[in-house]
DNA sequence: ACCCCGCATGTTGACGATAACATGTTGACG
DNA sequence: CGTCAACATGTTATCGTCAACATGCGGGGT
């Protein structure tokens, strides 16, 4: 910057307000400064601007250990907001033990983070976030709990939506396979999956238990009782999984068993036989979050943080229930 | 730090040291300052840090806009690599326009992160990177171009593996959709395939363009022409997609059309018919991309940069060609 | 008893930016 | 013609850490 000053003829205070837009600087001195800086290739140091400043233009993002849909979806979304904003993402990965949340935790805010978000999945560390620090934390993809301080994309409706479709259909004999156990989106779906079940005094059939993938779809599938006709997955690729499965078992889909899946991959609709899937609308969740975060740095009040509502997507793996 | 050093009754440069476990610190003034900082909750800020030392212990990520499966397994491959070694990655978007490059590296240098990892999907801007900057750059996923410096699945084997295998079964009609135009990868699959037809002596029908999403594969699907018994795809959601507007046209997959797809994405498996495709290994991707970079940062020589060999998975969407 | 050496720790000055305050230069106005 | 805003720019201190050098202290060799 010295260098910058020195080539431009000014003092480097007059470089630091041309980079940072002060208002009254002569457009000759400005124009000089800007041509210096093109002519030396000179890049600002943005360590030093954070220690002067206490701002980064980072936000933290604590992801779960596996990329899933959802969360590398949002990721991107974030990304993209945050980019029209200035900011960037810094990544960081973390289990939900506690151990494993606060080295996420130290190391991101001894970076000096803008924000973070956190894609808490594990209901028990969203309170221990919160008292660690004071940036502006937002919760990401936890259901509509924590509503406070979260984004998501409303789990009760969308399970509702698949649930409502597959009874309007004629069904009543219900199984669910669950998300990995202990995430806050899996346990609502599974919750509101048995509260259903209860509303209209249907049987309650053994819940499958689930880890997100295809593979333990595949398992469940197979695991699938006797007379059910109606099997809602808490995602996709477990929805293909069980597909699979119960063709291999001579069930026919959506002949014998429809398959509500969750999250509308893009694949989803080439599966075959094409998927009926929940829509769940990350971009928005990315949008809205980066949106509130911004907010709160500039210390306005965020708006209302509005659950994003998800939609039925209607495709060829649901049917009225056989005779 | 300076509280700290009150506390324990040392000086900051004590404090400092036993941070950076410097040798020669008396054990019993080690325990007090960890215990200090214990009690004041206290956390190094690494702006300050970067700024002292020009290190930061994060890695630039340079991805392609759109989250495809095998940029976001590779990104999270790195990620848990770094985290072992105390780094982490910093992402940022681009596409392959040199403006939008050019911002994406002035953002990551200006935070004086310590190397950087360039998704570089387009021939073009590898070498404008390079120029830029004297920061450790690793190139990621560009086929087995730019060897010298670049971690990558080999691209010409993999598309041999899939060939042959059709070739083996009998297959002599073939037809290639493409990964998104432009892109290295989708360009060297695509280059290997016309070549493995020459070298043959075979016919060459028109290339199909996809841009990797099941949607386009679907359309290309539709387009593929009459006669051909062997369909080689850029990646699986398009072989998803090609796969179901050959059954709609009528055209049974293997029997009629064998169709191979890449990535082995964890769904493809359970497609229906189960993929047949070529297994790329992200992860080890994303580890050897790791270790060579600490390697340079830390002033040795990196190994060799082999290619990682993929393999082919043999499933049930390939067969003897029909009579 | 003296010297010198090595260990453990303290002191000072970068690093590269911003913030707060200080200065110089115009031009309008009484 | 002198005064004082308002504007444009310069000067100095500061952010929190590390690196380089300085210091104090105890003990072994002669």
């Amino acid at each position: 910057m010295h260098d910058v000053a020195a080539r431009a003829g000014v003092s480097h205070q007059t470089v630091s307000r041309v980079l940072n837009d002060f208002p009254g600087i002569r457009p000759e001195t400005r124009e000089r400064v800007l041509q210096a800086i093109r002519d030396l290739g000179y890049r600002r140091n943005m360590a030093a601007r954070a220690l002067a400043t206490g701002r980064s233009e980072v936000i933290g993002v604590i992801m779960p250990e596996v990329p899933h849909f959802g969360p590398t979806s949002t990721l991107y979304a974030i990304e993209h907001a945050a980019k029209r904003v200035g900011f960037k993402p810094l990544i960081t990965t973390a289990s939900w033990e506690p151990s494993s949340m606060g080295e996420a935790l130290d190391f991101l805010l001894a970076r000096s983070v803008d924000a973070l978000v956190v894609m808490a999945q594990h209901p028990d560390i969203l309170a221990a976030v919160e008292t660690t620090t004071d940036v502006p934390v937002l919760y990401v993809l936890t259901g509509n709990s924590h509503a406070e301080r979260s984004v998501a994309v409303d789990q009760v409706a969308g399970t509702r939506l698949a649930l409502e479709h597959l009874y309007d259909l004629g069904h009543r004999r219900f199984q669910h396979i669950t998300g990995l156990s202990g995430l806050t989106e899996a346990q609502l779906r599974r919750d509101t999956f048995v509260r259903f079940l209860e509303e209209r005094g249907l049987e309650q059939l053994p819940v499958l238990e689930g880890d997100w993938s295809a593979d333990a779809g595949y398992r469940a599938g197979l695991a699938v009782e006797e007379g059910v006709t109606a099997l809602f997955c808490a995602n996709d690729p477990m929805a293909m999984g069980a597909i699979h499965a119960l063709e291999e078992r001579g069930l026919a889909v959506p002949d014998d068993v429809s398959v509500v899946g969750f999250d509308d991959v893009p694949e989803s609709g080439y599966a075959h036989p094409a998927l009926t899937t929940v829509h769940q609308d990350f971009t928005e969740v990315g949008l809205r979050a980066v949106t509130a975060l911004m907010e709160i740095i500039n210390g306005r009040e965020p708006g209302e943080l509005a659950p994003v509502e998800p939609w039925l997507v209607v495709r060829g793996s649901t049917g009225p229930a056989p005779a």
